[in-house]
DNA sequence: TTTTGAGTTGTTCGA
DNA sequence: GTCGAACAACTCAAA
């Protein structure tokens, strides 16, 4: 009997295109494991979002490793000793696919020589694709120019048709015992209404998407209407592929149609070696001078946005989204995360806490790009005077307010003209919708020209 | 080594 | 209402 093979399941949660399992079964008897660790993360241990939907996630992965004939044993605690122990007292190997978090580094190395890593989490690998000197790119569009040389990623691998249980594994937790769901209150109660966590769960999103690939780059940018792909939930925990998604998506159009999706997925690519790169960057800006930028600490004003009562119907809007269902379009991603740095001078690294604790796409890489990004602080950041209008965003891309009516009920019966700037409606209009400012819905926090007004002056300071 | 062109997602102002 | 220019200076990547 050949040494049993321990399969140790991360942020890739699924059994096609899984070059760790692959190897594994081919090698002998199969061990699969999925550990919780909120120790080797520190700080950013999985949310509260994301503990809802790797429940879920884990619960669909144990039983499609049953249908092969395998159990998923969970085990709980810091994950590189834990594995370690056990492939010494088994005489096992231990297969995972490569991540490049700073946190998973340190589980890798904890492991040690019992460790084999298989690629898997980008499309290419390894992730960065190097400039002609040699060097890591900072900038994106040269970036993408050569990691699209690299394209196609290999095609993705068949699950394997059957797997043969490793003798002597533990008995393990159960996962309800895990306490990943919230209960007093059930604040995720919605999530189910728009989520399905899981391989299965991944690989119909991506079936529909492919549908709407033709459509993606103009409608990307309209919140009300579901043209994005959504599946950014299932890439962050590995349930489908960026190399199945990538050639899904590549087949349903012509190249160029393509091409604004595939670019996202080059994104993903970006942020995850840029990570690689600078594993500090969650909790510090990548350009020093930002270090001296005057944050103010406004507890009030975070609260208010967090809970979506800034006054700004796009913010609030999109606020409530992520509160009521783990996610936010991606176009108010960016006008609410510019209000916060922008508009309120909040600390960035507020806005990508409550974000990680709220999304269920909670992404390190990700979430760290986008935050730094819209603070002017990180990789190839947008110009300091790039400052959000909500209003005007708000018009442009939620033209008819739907977006705005069904997240901010209380605004639903305003006209058009007046549904992103309720302070200009006439107390007649007010009136008749049965909007109060002020008492059914919030007085602006700043107003607009005032706060962009300093956030210039803010950001100017860093030049002197 | 130096030079050159370019750089996700925008707003405001004045003609 | 529409349009183009200005908004800093810097860094990156390649020639």
């Amino acid at each position: 009997m050949p040494n049993p093979q321990i399969v140790l399941f991360r942020q890739d949660l699924r059994v096609h295109d899984h070059a760790a399992l692959v190897a594994a079964a081919a090698a002998g008897s199969v061990l699969p494991l999925f550990v919780l660790d909120d120790d080797t993360p520190g700080k950013w241990r999985t949310g509260s979002a994301g503990r809802w939907w790797l429940h879920h996630s884990v619960a669909a992965l144990a039983a499609a490793l049953q249908s092969l004939g395998a159990r998923l044993v969970l085990l709980r605690g810091r994950a590189g000793p834990l594995v370690a122990r056990l492939a010494d007292e088994l005489g096992a190997q231990v297969h995972a696919i490569k991540l490049h978090e700073p946190w998973a580094a340190i589980q890798e190395a904890e492991i040690g020589e019992r460790l084999t890593l298989h690629p898997g989490q980008t499309l290419s690998s390894p992730p960065a694709v190097l400039t002609k000197s040699g060097g890591r790119f900072r900038v994106f569009s040269p970036f993408w120019r050569a990691l699209q040389e690299q394209m196609p990623p290999a095609p993705p691998k068949p699950a394997p048709k059957r797997l043969t249980m490793a003798d002597h594994a533990p008995a393990g937790d159960l996962l309800e015992d895990w306490g990943l769901l919230p209960t007093h209150p059930n604040w995720a109660a919605e999530f189910a209404d728009h989520w399905s966590p899981g391989e299965e769960g991944g690989r119909a999103t991506l079936d529909r998407f492919t549908g709407l690939v033709a459509g993606y780059a103009e409608g990307r940018n309209l919140p009300a209407e579901p043209r994005t792909s959504a599946l950014s939930p299932h890439l962050h925990w590995g349930e489908v592929s960026a190399a199945e998604v990538w050639h899904r998506v590549a087949a349903a159009a012509e190249p160029d149609i393509a091409e604004p999706f595939l670019r996202e997925i080059g994104w993903r690519d970006f942020a995850i070696q840029a990570l690689d790169a600078e594993p500090s960057s969650p909790d510090t800006p990548l350009s020093p001078k930002f270090a001296r930028f005057p944050h103010r600490d406004d507890s009030a004003g975070l609260r208010a946005w967090q809970r979506g009562l800034t006054g700004y119907p796009i913010v609030d809007a999109g606020m409530r989204q992520l509160w009521r269902t783990g996610w936010m379009h991606n176009r108010v991603r960016m006008i609410a995360s510019s209000f916060l740095v922008k508009h309120l001078l909040v600390d960035w690294r507020r806005g990508s806490e409550w974000f990680w604790d709220t999304l269920v796409d909670a992404d390190l890489a990700n979430n760290t790009l986008g935050w730094q990004w819209i603070m002017g602080s990180g990789y190839d950041a947008q110009p300091f005077f790039r400052i959000f209008e909500p209003v005007a965003q708000g018009r442009r891309h939620d033209p008819t307010g739907a977006y705005v009516r069904r997240w901010v009920p209380e605004l639903a019966a305003l006209p058009d003209s007046v549904i992103h700037a309720p302070w200009e409606a006439s107390p007649l209009e007010l009136e008749q919708a049965g909007v109060r400012l002020g008492e059914t819905y919030p007085e602006r926090v700043v107003e607009h020209g005032a706060a962009r007004r300093r956030a210039l002056e803010a950001l100017g300071q860093l030049s002197v």
